[in-house]
DNA sequence: GACCTGCTGCGGGTTG
């Protein structure tokens, strides 16, 4: 079966060192991989970097460390050679285990660093560094801040960087900060180094390249599998409540969800993604449940991020022994590539936060020769004449099928274009300003703005505006000859461990409504007036936020769905909307609907040519109207915000506007107002938002800088009004004037 | 409008 013979056929494995070969063979691998045989040249050729996407099974680590370590085994000599970043400690421990075994045949050593390292081992690798370092952001910004001056020492003979799971840094703040850690490295040792980019899920693959190499993607070899993955099983079930306003802890779906789940997961290794860690909760709950009632031991058990570490690593141990079946319900914690073994079948509740997300799920089942296997549920509510129109649209099924036909037709969301990253460029300066005991404002510009760093879009006036302001609130201060310094707040936040995290860890805020406390939340989302949410159980809207005391007051909202039901979540992409519509206005049903999916989805059909939105997207909803843009969340957040701005009390409501208090008429009038004006100034918008310092260092941020960074992730003018014009347009063909 | 990620140096105690 695995001949060695037959991985000596591949174009390029002969380039490989003969003990790199020779581990090959004793692995008893039958063959290379496409993209582990691809990267053999591109990587040894050390003058390119490399984005290489391939599904999770598909050896990507292999395809970076064989041609890697054949370099090394040649060339090494003192000095760290190849720099691997992950985005979990866990990652990097399974990493460090699997990168030791082949590096061991080759006398090249390998070494981890991050927070759960030994001091020992720390100290050991400054003396003598050497071969591989594996490492996360955090504790490579730990190093230019408490080591600066060693850092051009150590890095000295660098040769190759590794991103492990670069989609899980793009578009975020961590990803700036990493960034702009390499491109400061690389200043250090005054020369570039190749990068390698590994994922499953960057869904545009040319746009991830330009954020592996800033300013210059068109040097990214770009190199994706052809393998078409395994075989799938696929179904989405739904479940209906008769009864919608339940005060029972488990609705009639939910009981049926978990029935389903107990009697076809039992007796196996599997996955179940429920969304939102109190969804994971009662899942575990009803399922354990099930186990006492039927005298079986329980297989089913919690994970997610407010677990203590040791119930989780319990969990994990539990996962990867193959004698203990287990099933996991989990957040988004399991989602990422640590070593959990074989997962049979994997489940998902609820529409997926994004396309990317469900593949990335997916991905952890049925490795090797088995298929993957699917479940998707979804819960929703039995229609009577009472029923809100909005849920009449079964909006959640409908945006789980989008997303099921979107990942067969295997899109997955692009990463996010880059946007300005002023709250990382804040850390990276007061990182810059340790490292070297202080920097000159053109000098720091250069290093941070410059060609090929994530900043590269700040402009001076803005980086000027930056300084200033650090100044003015005494974080900074400036020597005799100009030299930056830090002071009064700026020392001891860098002196501080959580500085080297580039990420927030949000304030809770109270919740108030007329005077009493509902509770406290963590808030890691833009707050404004309008905005719609659900909390402990009811649907609000946002009346006032007081961002001093961390009070967030809240007034009941009219025309609400049933709680905890509809949960929608993360940033809805565009081309999952336009999806959603198709399906609505379509009549074909995808072959994996149960008989309930298909009824409801055949309804929901039914209701929308009702409503005649096939044929005007603007309807009477009671006193309000809604509109249906069918477009993503940040135009609908958009159009929401120069609704407001114009005294139209506007809120998005799932995939729909709605335009509070205000008749039909009055929203057309509005909409083709929007749709023939210019666009409108993206910072007078951005002004009149409330709570837009999400991010760590954003309270040292001047209000004008705030706003610059509030456009650039969450403002589109320009496609706002051409969704406008769409509307209108849409109108204009039914409502002749 | 959900979820997740990460972290130094040192002092004091225990173990081999």
């Amino acid at each position: 079966m695995s001949s060695p013979a037959s991985a000596s056929e591949a174009v390029n494995f002969g380039l490989l060192h003969p003990k790199v070969r020779r581990w090959v063979w004793q692995q008893g691998w039958s063959e290379l991989r496409d993209v582990q045989d691809a990267a053999i040249p591109a990587i040894l050729s050390g003058d390119t970097d490399v984005l290489i996407g391939a599904a999770t099974a598909a050896g990507k680590t292999e395809a970076a460390f064989l041609p890697i370590c054949s370099k090394l085994a040649d060339h090494s000599g003192p000095g760290i050679q190849a720099l691997y970043v992950g985005p979990l400690k866990a990652l990097i421990n399974d990493q460090f285990r699997r990168t030791e075994e082949l590096c061991e045949a080759l006398e090249i050593r390998t070494h981890r660093w991050h927070g759960d390292v030994a001091g020992t081992r720390k100290q050991a690798l400054l003396r003598d560094p050497s071969g591989i370092l594996l490492i996360t952001p955090e504790s490579l910004e730990a190093m230019f801040v408490l080591r600066g001056t060693q850092i051009a020492r150590l890095f000295a003979a660098l040769q190759y960087v590794v991103v492990d799971e670069l989609h899980s840094f793009l578009g975020t703040e961590r990803g700036a900060q990493l960034l702009s850690q390499l491109h400061r490295l690389e200043i250090a040792i005054k020369r570039r180094v190749p990068r390698i980019g590994l994922s499953a899920t960057l869904g545009d693959m040319s746009l991830a390249a330009d954020q592996l190499r800033p300013d210059h993607g068109d040097r990214v070899t770009i190199l994706e599998s052809a393998a078409s993955g395994q075989e799938l099983r696929l179904q989405l079930r739904s479940y209906v409540d008769e009864r919608p306003d339940t005060d029972e802890d488990a609705s009639m779906a939910v009981r049926g969800i978990a029935d389903h789940l107990f009697a076809n997961l039992r007796g196996r290794t599997n996955l179940v993604f429920a969304n939102a860690r109190s969804r994971v909760e009662l899942y575990a709950a009803e399922l354990a449940d099930r186990s006492l009632a039927n005298g079986v031991p329980n297989e089913f058990h919690a994970h997610h991020g407010n677990l203590a570490k040791e119930l989780r690593e319990d969990v994990e141990a539990m996962l990867r022994d193959p004698t203990k079946p287990t099933t996991a319900v989990c957040t988004t914690t399991l989602e990422m590539g640590i070593d959990i073994g074989a997962i049979a079948q994997v489940a998902q509740i609820g529409p997926p936060p994004s396309v990317a997300s469900l593949r990335q799920r997916l991905g952890r089942s049925g490795r090797r020769d088995e298929p993957a296997i699917l479940r998707a549920y979804c819960a929703t509510v039995a229609i009577d004449a009472e029923t809100p129109l909005l849920d009449r649209l079964q909006l959640p099924l409908v945006q789980t099928i989008a997303s099921i036909d979107l990942l067969l037709g295997r899109w997955c969301e692009p990463p996010e274009p880059s946007r300005l990253h002023l709250s990382t460029l804040i850390q990276q300066l007061l990182s810059l300003i340790a490292q070297h005991g202080g920097a000159k404002p053109a000098e720091a510009f250069r290093v941070l703005c410059g060609r090929g760093s994530p900043f590269s879009n700040v402009t001076t006036t803005q980086f000027a505006e930056l300084l200033r302001t650090l100044g003015a609130k005494d974080v900074l201060t400036q020597a005799g000859d100009g030299t930056l310094l830090l002071s009064g707040r700026g020392e001891p936040a860098v002196n501080h461990y959580t500085f080297y995290a580039a990420f927030q860890t949000p304030e809770e805020y109270r919740i108030v409504h007329s005077g009493r406390q509902l509770g406290t939340m963590p808030i890691d989302f833009p707050l404004y007036e309008g905005l719609l949410l659900v909390f402990a159980g009811q649907r609000w809207r946002v009346v006032a936020v007081h961002e001093e005391d961390r009070v967030v007051q809240l007034t009941p909202s009219p025309g609400g769905k049933p709680p905890g039901l509809g949960e929608s979540s993360g940033q809805v992409h565009e081309e999952v909307r336009a999806r959603m519509r198709t399906l609505l206005e379509g009549d074909l049903s995808p072959a994996y609907l149960d008989q309930q999916s298909r009824a409801l989805l055949e309804q929901a059909r039914r209701e929308y040519a009702t409503l005649e939105l096939d044929k005007c997207p603007v309807v009477a909803d009671g006193s309000d109207t809604l509109l249906f843009p069918w477009t993503g969340d940040r135009r609908l957040h958009t159009l929401a915000a120069i609704f407001n701005a114009s005294q139209m009390d506007t809120a998005v409501d799932d995939a729909a506007l709605r335009l509070v208090g205000t008749s039909r008429e009055a929203a057309l009038t509005a909409v083709t107002t929007v749709a023939e004006r210019p666009a409108p100034d993206p910072h007078a918008l951005a002004r009149k938002v409330e709570g837009k310092a999400t991010e760590k260092f954003d309270s040292w941020l001047s209000d004008e800088l705030l706003c610059d960074q509030y456009v650039s992730a969450h403002i589109d003018c320009v496609g706002a009004v051409e969704s406008a014009t769409r509307l209108k347009q849409a109108m204009t063909a039914t409502d002749p004037p």
